[in-house]
DNA sequence: TTTTTTGTTGATTGACGAGTCAATAAACTT
DNA sequence: AAGTTTATTGACTCGTCAATCAACAAAAAA
């Protein structure tokens, strides 16, 4: 059975299931029996690749973070002019891979781990300064110096609206999330014009 | 030593201790021992009064939320006037008992046990309806027809800011958040009076 | 072909923690 | 005074789970 290289696809796949199973338990009190099992081989096997159920977490958080980043790059990529730049952003933290139920339910989970494990702290601080220089780059060219306010404004709207979701019961609706950000920049803007 | 009519008294400094110590710690993972030793009292003790360790959760959420709802009401009962009112739900929203780091902390904790327990995602509606009907009756006035998205991007943004209180490192600054929701508010109906 | 490296798991260890119980004692009731 | 209720805890049970280990198998290297 052993086939060589499989390091990487075990450490996919289980990162994969760690974040599925956070996400639908709705907590971090996951075994890495169930991750691992998910994940289609034992235990033993996800601690021989990982070490530690801590690293596990630490891997699953960078891969959601990773996925993010790489979904903002993308739609910031193909933007001409700030107004664009802006809609990309919004448009991605927004998307259907990253806002959906079981992954904001995993972010949910990796806020609290952040107050606890130094590592996933110095993650979430990575993303938090990503966004805001992005949310930055777009909106100076728009509000100026008011550019600051509004983006840590929107920022906070950003996770209000995805700490909602994790706890909405209905259909999770991305277009309506993108529509009341966009909307609260808009109005920023407007109003600086008079 | 056993005096009578203990129970309250073991009671509420159970539910106080329990916030404690979670904020503190910053998760879930507090041990009834933790937070009997820390209320003064053997852990039999806190399950001879309150059954379980979510009764004991669920308490001091309860907790949380009826000192927050006091305070807002304590707020509105003395605002004249629509703008009144707002400024006063948010004030008590960022007050300085509120809006505390472990008190945060307890709060996202919350959130995460939300997910899980029933009874806990009940009372965060309930926390969620009167914060929606409450920012209601002061804006239907000022923002006509536009109310409703104005007090759900308001409510987006307040949960916004608790949550980068809870993540965030140096000294909390409630005015701050105090003044980016009401200038959200400001701006909004500014831009409809146009 | 022997040896080493890589993959894999069942079984085990060791710790920890929720909840129970039996026992003790003070305070009320009758 | 006897009986009941309330307060209180140390010791114990029982389950769970992260982490380790010993052992086996296949591939790659020697």
């Amino acid at each position: 059975m052993p086939k060589v290289g499989m390091e990487p696809i075990r450490k996919a796949a289980l990162v994969k299931a760690t974040i599925v199973e956070i996400g639908q338990k709705g907590s971090l009190d996951v075994t890495v029996a169930q991750i691992a099992r998910r994940a289609g081989m034992s235990s033993a096997l996800a601690h021989h690749y990982f070490g530690s159920k801590e690293e596990i977490f630490l891997a699953a958080m960078r891969h959601v973070m990773a996925i993010y980043a790489a979904e903002v790059r993308g739609g910031l990529a193909l933007a001409e002019g700030s107004d664009a730049r802006l809609r990309a952003i919004l448009v991605a933290s927004f998307s259907a891979t990253n806002f959906r139920r079981d992954v904001v339910g995993a972010w949910l989970n990796f806020w609290v781990l952040a107050q606890t494990v130094p590592e996933a702290r110095r993650l979430l601080a990575v993303y938090y300064s990503r966004l805001r220089s992005n949310l930055l780059y777009a909106l100076r060219p728009m509000a100026g110096p008011r550019a600051e306010a509004i983006a840590a404004g929107l920022a906070a709207m950003i996770d209000g609206l995805y700490l909602r979701e994790a706890l909405a019961t209905g259909a999770s609706d991305g277009a309506a999330a993108v529509q009341m950000a966009q909307d609260y920049v808009t109005v920023q803007l407007r109003d600086q014009m008079k």
